[in-house]
DNA sequence: CGCCCTATTGAGGGCCCTCAAAGCTAGTGG
DNA sequence: CCACTAGCTTTGAGGGCCCTCAATAGGGCG
């Protein structure tokens, strides 16, 4: 039978089979829908949140403003993840988490979480995993931003979006997924000007890395992109790699 | 009656009072001492790992080494941490840790761990915290180094670590400390040049914002350097801020 | 004393930024 | 059906931040 939790189970089960019990537990979480349109925030930097959110549908962001005024994300987040999961135990915001195209998200209370969690260690091991997976992806941010220079940075940007989206199946057989983000995205996550990542990704294309149409990438050659990006997965702890 | 895990209950005790029994659960953790020479690794990228370890004395970092040859460092970690806590869920490292000057460091086994938090949610749910603040300085890293020009990232890692090490004590009362890094290790951390980290440093002194010898940094005007940064401490989650 | 590592300073160049303007697409309303 | 608007994309030109190459000075240690 089709359940609420379905996205959540998808996704842990790629670690590990869950046993019945625990996969009961989950499914007795309350979860209330809530749809986000195009650039609508979730919840914003400094508050203080009773509820984490599980991606149903769509993409989603967490970004800071700097002083400068610009927008720093620092994630990208596709159905499967829960971007607000660290909100159980820091209860106050230091980031915001925003829909990047029309999203759907479902809102779990951190009462119910915390309850599941006490009484089943296996499933709190297995979400405490899912953050450390999580802070794992935010090294390798760091890397990718402050050790490449644009266009390795932009490949292996496109190879995490593409493995990530591949291992809960989101990825078509023709090696394309629905990237629902605008050049000016990118540019906030990789701290480059709108212009720069224009050329980049038209360099990229001439390269015959990919095809990007507005909402739409596709990787062309893989082997080719994984070089120019000088991407190694074992950082997503996925068993598939 | 002083004991080895005293410098995580230190830290721990920052967030919250433990009761008597988790402290004696936490007591029991087995502890063998490591001292490193300074460069030396503690444990490697591609590695699978059976312990963590608790920073005891020294500085350690954690790096990855770019395919172009660099390398990126994405964390510096003092006297409490536990910089590879997520070794416990992630059996594989995908970085290295590194001692930066000479440094002693407490390995707990795995098993030892995961008996304490099978027992205690308390203390679980407390370490599990710690590892979600080093997440969320992770993201401030990527916020720092993708947003910031290199004068306030680099007020910016001066104010954070200045802050760190206040909260676990390890600040004299003339706002100095013992920040044992060389200009290309910051460098690496930044993803600058060891030239131009010599020139914003000179920089930042010439502001009247730090004095810099080799190993020893001091802050002289707090207030300048926290707006050079554009630092703002909330995502430490201290309690004292 | 000599060696090695680190710090410091100069010069020239490249990556990426800012400013500016035009084309494209989708949605809206007449 | 088409004008109109708004947002995203694309391309050009010039400039600044930070890089690389190079050389000298300083400091700890055998």
């Amino acid at each position: 039978m089709a359940h609420h939790i379905d996205p959540l189970l998808r996704r842990l089960n790629i670690a590990s089979a869950l046993p019945g019990e625990d996969v009961e537990l989950l499914q007795n979480v309350r979860m209330t829908v809530r749809n986000l349109a195009p650039g609508e925030d979730l919840i914003r930097a400094g508050q203080v949140s009773h509820f984490s959110a599980l991606v149903l549908s769509g993409m989603v962001c967490r970004y800071n403003m700097l002083g400068s005024g610009a927008r720093q994300i620092m994630s990208f987040h596709i159905p499967g993840d829960i971007p607000d999961l660290q909100s159980l135990f820091l209860e106050r915001m230091d980031h915001t988490v925003c829909a990047l195209g029309p999203a759907s998200m479902g809102l779990m209370p951190h009462e119910d979480l915390e309850r599941v969690f006490r009484r089943s260690f296996n499933l709190a091991s297995l979400m405490w995993r899912e953050t450390l997976i999580d802070a794992a992806i935010f090294r390798q941010w760091i890397a990718n931003i402050g050790g490449r220079p644009a266009l390795s940075a932009m490949a292996h940007l496109f190879c995490e979006m593409i493995s990530r989206a591949r291992a809960v199946g989101l990825v078509g057989s023709d090696n394309s997924y629905r990237l629902a983000l605008t050049q000016q995205d990118i540019g906030d996550a990789l701290g480059l000007s709108i212009v720069h990542v224009n050329r980049t990704i038209r360099k990229l294309r001439e390269m015959g890395c990919i095809s990007w149409e507005p909402g739409l990438l596709t990787v062309l050659n893989w082997d080719a992109l994984r070089e120019a990006g000088d991407f190694d997965p074992a950082y997503l702890h996925t068993k598939a790699g």
